[in-house]
DNA sequence: CCCGTGATGTCAGTTCCTGCCATCACCGTA
DNA sequence: TACGGTGATGGCAGGAACTGACATCACGGG
């Protein structure tokens, strides 16, 4: 066995999500998953460009799934086309995880920082993904990638509340729900924030970095 | 020379930001760093726990700034308040920064992935202390989380515009365009995303994450 | 003048990741 | 059947990012 078995990668990714979420992420050694996958090492690279990686790979697939979407979608206002896409990226991802194996992932994954630096990673391309299908839609790029922004900080909400919710509401429901919950934010806030007419105020900033 | 003077961590900064947009972050070793700056590598690692981190340690400053200014405005909507706190935390970057040199970062940093992702880890640590201190003043977790997320957004795209643009607008005055932005958005959208009523899409979602 | 404290240097070791080459299973073809 | 091509794999060497342990040096106080 081992060699020539078929589904690699689909080996490894199982035997990352067990290890990981017995011994913690840290204390797991690359080497430690090729192993449990009966490979080496050296083939864990040859299907994930680093480590990290073995827990994200479906982060494409949500993408592409997205960007289609958005590009399909009648043409509405920006963030409404972006809504409309990422609802659709929610309940594909909705019907291919399912929400225990969801709730497994998050866990691990917010509790390591290095995983969730990666996570965050993902969010920016998705969010970058989305404001270039609604850029060549004929949005302009700033409009687009606010718009696409807003939308994925809403289907953040949505999915926060989904995996931590008691599993009566679908993340589709949530998104409807987060969609609200966004247009009473805005309808509520103050129109302009005061912009602080004063000179830059003394913080104790050295070399302030965003 | 070298040992006993004075701001090795400041020293260290400074070299980093010199090699690092002279050959290039990866073609740069942290031995390299700590050479230029007249230090050991193992010195390097006792001020910055990471290589990424010696170009991100003004993020502490402008989260204590932004929590700061967030917990003292006076209470009006939780999305206003936001808003507010990110203003705050605009104008002293701006002050403290400039923004030639917030160009020659944001530079390296867009060009590197290793340095974009640490870049959304502090958004994502941003944008959580700012949620924290808005459900301090009352306000309910999963909103403060939702209005917090879209504030750090208005906040990126006025960033963006910043630092993208010919300079005669401030950080703080493309925070308002962008708040304007941000309102124009959600008054345009339609009110609900229609949820794809149909079973789950057959896209080639293998294990999916998000 | 000596000693404690703190920053630094040196060294060894682990882990992540990469390039290079040999090996093995499968598959089509003569 | 025998043979060569193709693709996935294993093994090895090595670089770079970190980490722990210990020695060393400058400075201030007694």
């Amino acid at each position: 066995m081992g060699r020539w078995a078929d589904d690699a990668p689909g080996r490894l990714r199982a035997a990352a999500l067990d290890l990981f979420s017995e011994r913690g992420y840290e204390a797991t050694t690359v080497a430690d998953v090729a192993a449990r996958a009966g490979l080496s090492e050296r083939t864990f690279f040859r299907h994930f460009p680093d480590k990290r990686e073995v827990l994200f790979d479906g982060s494409r697939a949500l993408e592409a799934e997205v960007t289609a979407a958005v590009g399909a979608c009648g043409a509405s206002s920006a963030l409404g086309a972006a809504l409309t896409g990422l609802a659709a990226g929610a309940t594909a991802l909705e019907g291919a995880v399912g929400l225990e194996r969801a709730r497994v992932r998050a866990r691990l994954v917010t509790s390591t920082a290095e995983l969730r630096e990666r996570e965050q990673m993902k969010r920016a391309e998705l969010s970058d993904a989305v404001a270039r299908s609604l850029a060549a839609r004929g949005c302009p790029p700033g409009e687009a990638a606010l718009a696409a922004g807003l939308a994925v900080v809403t289907f953040e909400s949505a999915f926060a509340a989904w995996v931590g919710g008691d599993g009566t509401r679908g993340l589709a429901e949530e998104l409807v729900r987060a969609t609200g919950a966004l247009a009473a934010l805005v309808a509520t806030a103050t129109p302009a924030p005061p912009p602080e007419p004063g000179p830059a105020p003394p913080g104790p900033l050295g070399t302030m970095a965003p």
